[in-house]
DNA sequence: CTGAAAGCGCTTACAG
DNA sequence: CTGAAAGCGCTTACAG
């Protein structure tokens, strides 16, 4: 393997300068300074990671602790945390806990996930990562980050009430309230909602956004607030239940997947969604294009939350003095597609 | 920080005894391992990986470079490699280069695309990885892979002809075998194909595979082959030129975007999927369940395609000499669902 | 502007 | 069974 040694030597120089050329130090010839840029070059030399690592204490790399990689938001939240790292020259090495894939969709009612967790950072501080971004499932309060941390952290899709830590979520209350806008601009005044469990961050918002929107409209809330499990099953559970004693124009489905539990239900009694029924969703997967009518939703800047999350982690990084801590939302996009009547 | 010397010094040992209890040496009488490891647990001393993988020059990390994460193929890949890489305590480093983002879906006849593999490659060996997984976000011959790599290499979803690289992919061939085959047994003698691109393997693959079944099965294939792009609106088009003038009963689409497209077509002229014409997918694509009605597909082992990899990747890494080199395929499952009708 | 030397925290022959 | 010493490939005061 070539070294910085065998550089300096080829070079007929100290390896202290060939290594403050590699930096950019200023203390240079410029003259000297071409002559070995040109061999390195040529050599196609790289500086051994672990060597700088070890010795500058810096690595340039940040460690992504993520709940689960196959969750769908996963993938774009560090595509985003990614594009920006490349920018800045940093590398992400990622610790997927597969807390879904491994303990279902209540995996944070098990013990053992917050050690999960501590391994997890204890890990990265032994690699010597710069910083920790933790890329949650799903919106909630982690308490779990040790205190005495050394390396800044931010969490990327969740928050926490511990000092010092960042956070960058999207805004649900807005999006919800849009979305209820929206309908009520379509003429609906009796609105169902199905939620998603009743323990969970985003349902606790998106029910606050739906209710100020309805409150701001002056209409008080006839329909039904039902709640769900996220799934296409409960989706269509709720469908029933609702059909059977409520009366209302619009459902208000706190995820695409149970919009589609909907539809199933409407279909299987001959009713057309987006016509008998009108039927919102959250979320804006993939699937909710191919549902037929196509589904009204809200897209989650998952993108975005990514690089935002990589921006504060690399501030916290580089400039610790002036970084500040903060709690983030990003703005949601309301999606129009078919699913909702105007009457 | 807490080092090996200071762990050496409370336990009153040379670093040398740490360092050989720390690595399972069996050259360590029982008592002074138990004091020892009595002392590194309860100051919680992790080994510094940097200075580690420097003097070792092993860091059981391997690089993992990948056209693009947010392919729908990547994270269920990834998750593969990285849940066999938890078992055996290997970390994993990403590279997304982001090709479909960046350039689309044509991104391979972009030029520089081969020069960003090779510097994920150089990056990656100036990490001292101790291996890399090329990811690939669709199968193809990649010959762009450096000859004197120096470390072990195996591709993911894709596959080459250089010597000395292990590749796994999934049954192309079989799989269009397979649900052809399905289609036959169902009645189906004059069947239509709605091919992927021209210039594309699976492309390639999947014709062999129906046109293998269509011949053991004595039959002519009277139906056309048509190319599409993937994506749904190229469904669409086929399937509105195939109608205008051929004579079938089933479409065979090459993936679920564009049987999305055929129903979408069909839908337009009031005919019914899986009733007027029966409709065959490809990929098992989340959507596929949402179509109307749900779609009969084939089921891409990605999972198994990453564990796979995984275990080829660190086979080479700790026993190169009895790690053969292999191109090995895994097989796909058939996925039926209701939109291929007996007749 | 240039270089000799110390040292980052480990592992690994080697001697005892 | 135990330890002193060399060295992995860099960066960083420091002296000149």
């Amino acid at each position: 393997m070539i070294t910085l040694k065998k550089i300096a030597e080829e070079c007929s120089v100290s390896i202290t300068t060939v290594s403050n050329i590699l930096n950019g130090k200023s203390n240079v010839s410029e003259s000297t300074k071409e002559r070995v840029l040109k061999i390195i070059k040529a050599t196609g030399y790289r500086p051994n990671y672990m060597a700088r690592g070890l010795r500058a204490a810096k690595t340039n790399s940040v460690g992504i602790i993520i709940d689960d990689l196959t969750e769908f938001s996963s993938p774009e939240i560090i595509d985003g945390i990614m594009s920006y790292f490349e920018e800045h020259n940093y590398k992400a090495i990622l610790e997927n806990l597969r807390f879904y894939s491994k303990w279902g969709t209540q995996w944070y009612h098990n013990k053992g996930y917050e050690e999960s967790v501590q391994q997890a950072i204890d890990e990265f501080k032994a690699i010597k990562v710069d910083g920790i971004i933790y890329v949650a499932g799903h919106a909630r309060c982690i308490s779990c980050i040790p205190n005495n941390l050394e390396i800044p952290l931010v969490i990327s899709y969740a928050f926490t009430e511990q000092k010092g830590i960042s956070s960058v979520e999207f805004d649900d209350v807005k999006a919800a309230c849009d979305l209820t806008n929206h309908l009520i601009a379509s003429g609906h005044k009796k609105i169902a909602v199905i939620a998603g469990t009743k323990d969970n961050i985003h349902t606790t918002r998106r029910i606050e956004g739906f209710k100020k929107a309805m409150k701001e409209n002056g209409l008080k809330n006839e329909g039904k607030i039902l709640y769900g499990n996220w799934k296409r099953e409960s989706g269509y559970q709720a469908a029933k239940e609702l059909l059977s004693d409520s009366d209302f124009t619009a459902i208000f489905c706190f995820n695409d997947l149970m919009a589609a539990g909907v539809y199933d239900y409407l279909n299987e009694k001959n009713l057309v969604p987006g016509k008998d029924i009108s039927v919102a969703g959250f979320d804006n997967r993939p699937m909710s294009q191919f549902l037929t009518p196509q589904l009204t939703t809200v897209d989650i800047p998952l993108y975005d939350i990514g690089r935002k999350s990589a921006e504060l982690i690399l501030n916290q990084i580089n400039s610790p003095e002036t970084a500040g801590i903060q709690q983030s939302f990003v703005e949601c996009k309301f999606v129009e597609r078919d699913s909702i009547k105007k009457i």
